[in-house]
RNA sequence: CGGGGUGUAGCGCAGUCCGGUUAGCGCACCUGCUUUGGGAGCAGGGGGUCGGGAGUUCGAAUCUCUCCACCCCGACCA
């Protein structure tokens, strides 16, 4: 057992806490609500960012850079987005600070702006007044722009990762000549977040349209992946919107099609945030620290020598430099741990805190027989590997902990599914061993909202293609033709 | 934003109620020696705006006011 991790069954919320700082992911900063991501949590960053901008070019897509600022009247251009917005936005309203008769550095008076400037909470605005500009013409469609940016939002409670004030993320913003384009391109992007959280994250998502309440401000219809964590909530790992021609008709962005009739482009915009580290952590951690899936660990193989002398140290160095070289030609991230500051079993239990799939461990027994000791950190086995097949033996590991993990997430997620058919059922299971509920609903509103009220829960997603049967809305008891899935979620 | 809690060395804490030597302890850090197959031992050493500001007092980590930050529970949200 980790020293000084908080375990998981007795407080969550700080194991979540612990494993963030003491894996050295990130931590709060002086500044209300905002993070430093620390190297190594910011490099895990960078892996997702260059897979899914991969991702993203494959479909087409070219990145662009939109202002952090945006004028305060291109909100108001929106009806439902302000009133989405309006209550979490950063303003600039003076640009000079000045020092006063005591010597304090004030805000100078005189310097107030004409018109606010929003920190951007999301892009819709200016990038829609841009592409007013942009599209004239069908030809100049679709219109297929990403940007990686960071967005403000003043939400009242942070947490690092799930909910931070500022957060960074990557916003997609589309136009097209037809309704049809424009849900195939929402579908698409919510299906290549899917393909990621399942191969990269190995976390195994549900996809689905949100309600209307859950709706992001100025949508139509919202696209989402959910997963769930190891307390049993939910969480929403990544969204897609078709905005229909809101945007548009707001931004007046109108083109000419074929036959020379002026038409209003149709939209969608798609993200995920820095908030999938937190899904990562979340998903597969345990007592001992982090656990992070091959594909995206900063570190896929860490080396630790043991030994007596310097002399010792030598000999087993030579024979690491040596594998590390093969390894990294591999593509394959090593790391030598040949500190002489700490000891095996300290450097052992750091490097499991951090998540690093592979431990590879040398002494001099191992250096004798020509042999490797081989961790494995999802389920902490060891092997003794002969040196001519180790190559073979972590190429092959690196996949099979991929796998690994997922299936363990998707085992635990299967386990805390429910079918539930009776209202008490439904408010007991919550309370008692909170997970995903497949229950009937009446398709309102109202309801909805009732059962949030008394139970927490809300409506995560109502899937794709349901599985069509009849039954009666667990709370209302009116008729229903599928199954909707609840949850308690971030 | 409402309720509760916390803030003392890099981290974790004691001291605060009841003001009074030079503010302690553990881990971490530095030096040396011995160690090294699951979080080493001994010896020596360095490090403090006691969250910030103002006030009361001969004297404040301790009392008062105020501001800030963080944690937990709600409402809001990715």
């Amino acid at each position: 057992m980790a020293k000084g991790l908080t375990k998981m069954e007795d407080n969550y919320s700080q194991w979540y806490n612990e494993i963030v700082m003491k894996a050295d992911l990130a931590e709060n900063s002086a500044v209300r609500g905002c993070m430093v991501i620390k190297p190594y949590g910011y490099s895990i960053w960078e892996k997702m960012q260059a897979v899914l901008d991969g991702m993203f070019k494959e479909t087409g897509h070219e990145n662009a850079y939109f202002p952090l600022f945006i004028p305060k009247s291109f909100f108001s251009k929106e009806a439902s987005h302000v009133e989405g917005f309006a209550k979490e936005c950063a303003v600039v309203t003076h640009y000079r600070l000045k020092t006063d008769e005591n010597g304090e550095i004030v805000v100078d008076e005189t310097a107030k702006l004409e018109e606010e400037l929003i920190v951007r909470p999301t892009s819709e605005t200016i990038i829609w007044n841009t592409y007013k500009n942009w599209i004239n013409s069908y030809r100049d469609l679709p219109l297929l722009i990403n940007q990686w940016a960071n967005v403000v939002r003043w939400e009242m409670r942070t947490r690092l990762f799930l909910r931070t004030t500022e957060f960074l993320w990557q916003e997609g913003h589309t136009a097209h000549a037809t309704k049809e384009e424009a849900l195939v391109e929402t579908k698409k992007m919510i299906g290549v977040y899917a393909k990621f959280a399942e191969e990269y994250l190995g976390i195994p998502v549900h996809i689905g349209t949100k309600t209307e309440k859950e709706r992001f401000a100025g949508a139509e219809e919202t696209y989402c992946i959910e997963a769930l964590m190891q307390d049993g909530k939910a969480l929403q790992a990544g969204t897609s919107h078709f905005l229909a021609q809101n945007f548009a008709k707001a931004f007046d962005v109108k083109f000419l099609n074929k036959d020379n009739k002026e038409e209003y482009v149709w939209a969608t915009s798609w993200g995920v945030s820095t908030r999938l580290m937190g899904a990562l952590i979340m998903a597969h951690s345990d007592n001992n620290g982090l656990v992070l899936p091959p594909k995206l660990a900063p570190i896929q193989v860490v080396i630790v020598p043991i030994y007596k002398s310097v002399e010792e140290l030598d000999m087993i160095s030579e024979r690491v430099e040596n594998l590390a070289k093969k390894l990294r030609a591999q593509n394959i991230t090593v790391k030598y741990d040949n500190r002489d500051s700490q000891r095996p079993g300290f450097k052992f239990a750091e490097w499991e805190l951090k998540g690093v799939p592979i431990r590879l461990a040398i002494g001099p027994k191992d250096y004798a027989n020509n042999t490797w000791e081989v961790a494995r950190r999802d389920n902490f086995e060891k092997q003794i590997i002969a040196d001519d097949n180790i190559l073979e033996h972590i190429k092959t590991l690196l996949v099979e902990i991929q796998e690994n993990i997922h299936q363990k997430a998707l085992n635990f997620r299967t386990q805390n599914t429910y079918k539930v058919d009776d209202w008490e059922e439904f408010k007991n299971k919550l309370e008692t061993k909170p997970g995903f509920i497949e229950a009937h609903w009446d398709g309102t509103s109202e309801t909805e909202e009732k059962i949030k009220n008394e139970t927490k829960a809300t409506i995560r997603l109502i899937p794709v293609n349901p599985v069509l049967e009849q039954g009666k809305c667990i709370y209302s008891g009116k008729p229903s033709n599928f199954r909707v899935l609840f949850a308690k979620s971030y």
